[in-house]
DNA sequence: GCCCAGGAGCCCG
DNA sequence: CGGGCTCATGGG
């Protein structure tokens, strides 16, 4: 079986398990930027509490974010940890968005968004694909921890493999396809916090067949 | 109390 | 280029 086929496979236990992930999860383009930033090494669950006492204050707008004080900032981000670097970088990447104005940001080539977006300090790969995909619908495949280590315990993946190996794993093997990039990636993350835990539970995988890394046992004594 | 969470930057060899 | 350190909160 090829690569293709294997990914497809996946794809369609994750999807046949989990069902759609009607991702991201947030409203408008802004609150997807400013949500990626947040969710950096963080648990989603903090990044909604900050996300609402910005909406309270209604700072969920790049546009807002500009005009507002450091501190309030930070104040309302607090839950989501890191929080005086974030409220730095958010700041510095909403002037950015405003001064280049995000109508000429989109006609670009998606290349040429994507170095634009990690030359911003605070935004890395996964940021930035974040963006590029579920903020400007453009088909990047984002890489995640989940993402790596579901692939490295099936055995597709070797343990030390870099951002862009994996992305272009995934990118040479499917369709070019924006709506499944999104899809996938959702699932993936859905299957990690469910079941590829650090400690994975094993016996309820959708994916224990096409795996290396066999903890069923171990689960069974629970 | 310890471990972990949808990373990124910087410094160092 | 790759590893180690720092940034920080809240839930299990």
């Amino acid at each position: 079986m090829n690569y293709t086929q294997e990914l497809v496979e996946i794809y369609d236990l994750l999807f046949d398990r989990y069902g759609p992930q009607h991702w991201w999860p947030g409203e408008t383009r802004d609150e997807i930027i400013i949500g990626a930033i947040l969710t950096q090494n963080t648990n989603w669950k903090n990044v909604e509490k900050a996300i609402e006492n910005l909406k309270i204050k209604n700072l969920l707008t790049l546009v807002n974010i500009t005009k507002t004080d450091m501190p309030e900032i930070t104040q309302c981000i607090r839950p989501s940890g890191y929080y005086n670097q974030k409220a730095l970088r958010l700041q510095e990447i909403a002037q950015y968005f405003m001064g280049s104005d995000v109508q000429s940001f989109s006609t670009r080539t998606t290349a040429e968004m994507r170095t634009e977006l990690l030359a911003l300090k605070g935004i890395g790969p996964e940021t930035a694909d974040s963006i590029l995909l579920y903020a400007f619908e453009k088909p990047v495949f984002v890489i995640d921890t989940y993402t790596k280590r579901i692939f490295a315990r099936s055995g597709i993946f070797p343990g030390n493999i870099s951002y862009d190996e994996a992305q272009n794993f995934f990118m040479q093997n499917l369709q070019e396809n924006a709506e499944l990039f999104n899809e996938f990636h959702a699932l993936l993350v859905r299957h990690a916090k469910e079941c590829c835990q650090k400690n994975p539970h094993c016996i309820k995988c959708v994916l224990l067949k096409k795996c290396k890394f066999n903890n069923y046992d171990l689960n069974q004594e629970q």
